[in-house]
DNA sequence: GTCTTTTTGTACCATACCGCATAAAATCCT
DNA sequence: AGGATTTTATGCGGTATGGTACAAAAAGAC
């Protein structure tokens, strides 16, 4: 299904693909993004990815899968950019100013505030779902512990405002994220939030 | 639009309606609140309200405008509410704690956590609409607000940890109701909420 | 009682939607 | 080249959905 990988192609026997696997899922993930599952209909994926639905169906079975697909493809396309900023050789709060910039630009999409597509997109449809909730609550932990180890290493640098534990600003920086997600999608401004976020990071640390 | 109220009802002079209001609307937030907007049809409000599509019609014109006054409904009834426990004779903490214990109630539907209702079911749905989106970015300017004036009253009593500015632990608190509010549609256990929330609150009050 | 007003209930329509059946097309294998 | 295999493209069929027309019903006004 979808095929394992461009490299690795191990010359398939009948008609190739006329679409790109990846740039179908990145273009169906933004139709999902906008309105959400329910109201994203197979014609419209079909419309995005340039595919019919035959085709959808082959590659895919059904709706639900491909909103799975394209979760797992959201996943994978944010975690190493999220990873990137949480290994950052910067100062605590350079790093989390850094991980907030890398949610707004992930959060972004053609200029409109989308928020996290998790929250934005999927969270409504975990009731539908006990995947999708699994998925999101996967990544909500994920989250918590990379603030978390960032905090544990900036107490050992000193770099935690004294009476502060790694585990409190841990919860705090991963509030922060969730809200900022909510928020830019509801339709506040970036800079606003860049207030926002620079407000709650001096909580933490001087 | 709906019969202002029950009890100043101003003897109308058509057949009665059939169902209650009131009634009518709490069931189909109750429906809006578990499916979301998109995934829930017609008839599905139909049948949670015991109406039928054309009475439907008559007290409300469409599907969006049904959502906005369930929404609208949603924020009179949490509004009193939250205003009670911030207004409670009680140190900061735990006004705090009650306020996310009002939260926790609301976000219970029959023992099913779903999550603040705008959060939860008409996040999603912002960008199809803007009014929803409006009143959405509205309530939370609102919360801000409380936590605010809650946190300043907080300081002047000196209950606010030094080092500490009333928009910093605002900012804190709006963001772990937003939190709290995404994790528990995606699954956590109110249990769990409960000690995020106390870790949350220990960083800005002793 | 009769008229007016408003809601109810049934039935209907056009459209959107999901899913699949079928045949043609494009490639690989021998 | 011929057969095998997989995808594409067109299009069909049943159902769900949003929205409405229309007549009957239930109340007040006169």
């Amino acid at each position: 299904m979808v095929q394992k990988d461009a490299s690795t192609v191990t010359k398939t026997r009948g008609r190739p693909r006329a679409f790109n696997p990846v740039k179908a899922l990145h273009a169906m993930r933004e139709v999902f993004w906008h309105k959400g599952y329910a109201a994203t209909s197979l014609d419209d994926l079909c419309a995005a990815a340039g595919m019919n639905r035959p085709s959808l169906y082959n590659a895919f079975k059904e709706k639900a899968e491909v909103f799975k697909a394209v979760l797992d493809d959201y996943v994978a396309e944010v975690k190493p950019l999220y990873e990137k900023a949480f290994l950052a050789p910067v100062r605590y709060k350079e790093a989390l100013l850094l991980v907030y910039e890398t949610a707004f630009n992930i959060y972004l999409v053609h200029t409109k505030g989308l928020g996290c597509f998790m929250i934005g997109a999927a969270l409504t449809d975990s009731t539908r779902d006990t995947d999708v909730a699994a998925m999101i609550l996967e990544q909500l932990r994920k989250m918590d512990r990379g603030f978390l180890k960032l905090a544990q290493a900036a107490e050992r640098r000193g770099e935690l405002k004294p009476g502060v534990t790694p585990e409190q600003a841990a919860i705090l920086c991963a509030s922060i994220h969730n809200a900022i997600s909510v928020r830019m999608r509801a339709g506040e401004t970036v800079d606003d939030l860049r207030c926002y976020v620079k407000q709650a990071v001096n909580i933490i640390c001087a």
